[in-house]
DNA sequence: CGGATCTCAGATACACTGACATAA
DNA sequence: CTTATGTCAGTGTATCTGAGATCC
């Protein structure tokens, strides 16, 4: 019983999307939250940064809405991020049921920072590829993704 | 303090690569795994049904390094697998640590109808893309997958 | 009442780490 | 002695389900 050792993927594999799209998106996991545990932040903290700084405060299930982000995994991301006062959770004086969610000045100054940090992986990551593919492939994603949200 | 009720994504994920990979990866995941679920089978089984019937009989650690899945997760997988009669475990004679894993007749009919079914399911995905462009971000994809695993 | 909001407990899929025993 | 193999226990991230309490 000959055991074949090459180690290489099959064939069927390298021209299913679903695959690639899947398996170059642990590589881009792999390298975002990489630089983003350098900081001690999580993908889900990044997301909430970036949503706030945009587009002002929020109410958690407003937040969900916007980041994509399950509201029952909201609630301990918030409170992270609160603990390290780079947002604050404030009632809504206005409808008792909200929190209003609102980025600090600390929370701005990091989310610049992991901003160009993740700007750099984008290089890291799509390394192989000219400007003009590195264009294409995010206008084809963007449709994709744009298909399946809307 | 007024709350928008936009439901937006910002804009700077709009056009950051890697938020569109994971981002189209996770409804690539969607689409497949809806689609494995509904015989029962994750996308450990399908990728280890493939390499198997691909490549043939296979040590663990050689499927590992051929199917991308980590040695300490495929004993699981092939147990399910093994209970499902869709691959046998056996000794082998000349080299007494390992398992040679060889997929049965009936894993190789598994894997020829999910092989179909995920055909259909590109369709899905691509659904906004001319074919033309499908080849475009599969041939673009590839390459960023190759240069992240050569 | 119906509907929205927040919270908490738990589950799953995928990937990874560390430790261990066994055998080449 | 070193390396490869298989197994087991556990971690982390992202996603989702379900149940509840509160308030509009």
């Amino acid at each position: 019983m000959k055991i074949l050792a090459t180690g290489t993927t099959p064939a069927r594999f390298a021209s299913l999307p679903s695959w690639l799209m899947t398996q170059t998106a642990v590589h881009a996991h792999r390298l975002v939250s990489d630089g983003l545990a350098a900081v001690g932040v999580r993908g889900y903290h990044y997301r909430l940064l970036s949503v706030l700084d945009e587009s002002g405060p929020a109410s958690q299930a407003e937040l969900g809405r916007r980041s994509g982000i399950h509201l029952s995994d909201l609630v301990a991301a918030i409170n992270e991020l609160a603990d390290r006062k780079l947002v604050e959770r404030a009632p809504d004086p206005v409808d008792r049921r909200r929190n209003v969610i609102t980025i600090t000045r600390a929370g701005r100054l990091l989310r610049r920072r992991l901003d160009k940090q993740l700007t750099k992986i984008q290089d890291e990551l799509l390394a192989p590829l000219s400007p003009d593919e590195r264009d294409q492939l995010t206008r084809l994603l963007a449709r994709v993704l744009d298909h399946h949200t809307g």
